[in-house]
DNA sequence: CTGAAAGCGCTTACAG
DNA sequence: CTGAAAGCGCTTACAG
């Protein structure tokens, strides 16, 4: 009962391993330490920055997180949200492959918090997103300040949110010569595209700014066959920093990052911050992107 | 007490939509209906299908997935584990991005079973990896049955085990000509290899068996540039089914699906066999991989 | 067959 | 300050 017997108690424990039994923990203070992360992204190009954003963020709270891929199975999204509910998951985040759609399961009346990262949310969610405009106009304004000024937009389908958005900064940046393609999210379209424009009298673009990174990788590779040199004759900008795209693209590509682990990073923190009872204002929080300069624009990869 | 209050109670609790606490349940039946994955393969290229399949398998048995990314951080690795031990995980796979090499993590004396998929397990644990040698003789049959004759191997680093697994199984099929060139895993390579090959005097190969899709995409862009038709003039296979990458060269890519997707459905039914107890063999098990037929080779995309 | 009690592994509030 | 009891939400084994 002293503090020798103090002593040996713990040390023993320690010596042993003892570890107590989170779940046990779990009944009495009303918490699991797990959040669920729901996704409809199968290729997991945008969902696992997000992941790796929201586990280093809660690693360090001692919260693990359950991945549960959805596709875009309503059934399945009932199912896994059910067993993470079973679960006592101390909340949820739901994230996607695009900002204007919404994940086919309803989350708008559970009793965890909910919040949305990267996926369309219910009215007076949390939602994180990126400043897609702010992305856009970074890379017009990378290209203006290397000298670039007939730039193109050539981007994916219209009907995505981030497209019109993307454009019209785009439109407000661009200056007086300017051109919007939008076609599908494909190398080959950015091929298509090139052959449209360089095919048709008068002047050539000195510079494309791509809707994403494939579309961007399309247009280098085509730009090479007739051969038109990139960076020297033209600039080309992605989208998505997609590390396999963009850095096997000859030459590799500039393009403009969406910083979505850091979207993560914030989803988890925020959920946590719900969790455990502490105010968090909804509303949509739009973050900044950041331009990633290599080489297929030219100019200095010092800017940043 | 009767049976009218019996249903009344079931009615109730249905309605109110009353689940288990399964924290509650866990205590008792020493099952928390969880388990981990543990993985350092952070681009996820391998990971999300062994997961996809993971999942899928789990989720008919009520049991959610805990995913870790620890990168090659032997800490974070050890943060993870004790997280999910704490969390009383029913079992842990271990999955990486290589099968000659472990996780920066010993997982051999933990109190949970373990299964190791496409990872380096240690001795007696059960083991799935793909089988490259079958996967490799899949490829180079199926160059033979459409008439190629001199078939050569452009693959990865040697001391990578799959690959010699895969030269091995090639040089065993290829017949009297055979080459294989050593390099690493990138477009550029594929580049490299295409001018070392035709830039040397005597025959040409009328076949490329790749080590994955990137090096496969390198090799097709550097024969389109020297006006070789792909694959009127030569074959060219790949390796992996990397959708991205094998989907968007022109032409898409004949190739190799290691069915990782399958690898972890069998890997997560093994740890929940584990888990309740029911008797496993140890040792490595080898799945068959699986030839996708695009355009890449011609033939006629029919036999599978 | 029904209903009350004991117990899973912890933590918290309360007597001594 | 220390130690025993009560209780988190369930399930299982045991009396009635």
């Amino acid at each position: 009962m002293g503090d020798k017997t103090r002593e040996r108690v713990k040390r023993v424990a320690t010596d042993i391993g003892f570890r107590p039994n989170a779940l046990a923990r779990g009944l009495l203070s009303k918490r699991s330490f797990t959040i669920g992360l729901l996704t409809n992204d199968t290729y997991g190009r945008f969902t696992l920055p997000v992941m790796a954003g929201v586990s280093e963020a809660l690693v360090d709270h001692g919260v693990s997180v359950f991945l549960c891929a959805i596709e875009d199975d309503p059934a399945l999204g009932q199912i896994h949200v059910e067993a993470m509910l079973d679960k006592q998951v101390d909340g949820i985040i739901a994230t996607g492959k695009r900002m204007d759609r919404s994940l086919p399961v309803d989350l708008s009346n559970l009793s965890v918090p909910v919040v949305y990262a990267f996926t369309e949310g219910t009215p007076n969610s949390v939602i994180f997103r990126s400043d897609d405009a702010h992305g856009a106009a970074l890379a017009v304004e990378w290209l203006q300040s290397i000298g670039r000024r007939w730039i193109v937009h050539v981007t994916g389908p219209k009907d995505f949110f981030s497209v019109r958005e993307r454009a019209d900064a785009y439109s407000i940046a661009a200056g007086e010569c300017q051109q919007v393609l939008y076609g599908v999210w494909s190398e080959s379209w950015g091929h298509e595209a090139v052959g449209l424009l360089w095919e048709r009298a008068g002047d050539k673009p000195d510079a494309l700014f791509c809707g994403n990174d494939q579309i961007a990788r399309g247009t280098v590779d085509a730009l090479r066959e007739r051969g038109i040199k990139v960076p020297e004759d033209v600039s080309v900008i992605g989208f998505d920093n997609w590390e396999i795209v963009a850095a096997q693209t000859r030459p590799p590509l500039t393009t403009v990052d969406m910083e979505l682990k850091e979207l993560g990073r914030q989803a988890g923190l925020t959920v946590l911050a719900l969790a455990e009872g502490r105010p968090v204002e909804p509303g949509v929080r739009k973050l900044p992107c950041r331009l990633v300069v290599r080489q297929s624009c030219g100019g200095e990869p010092s800017k940043e």
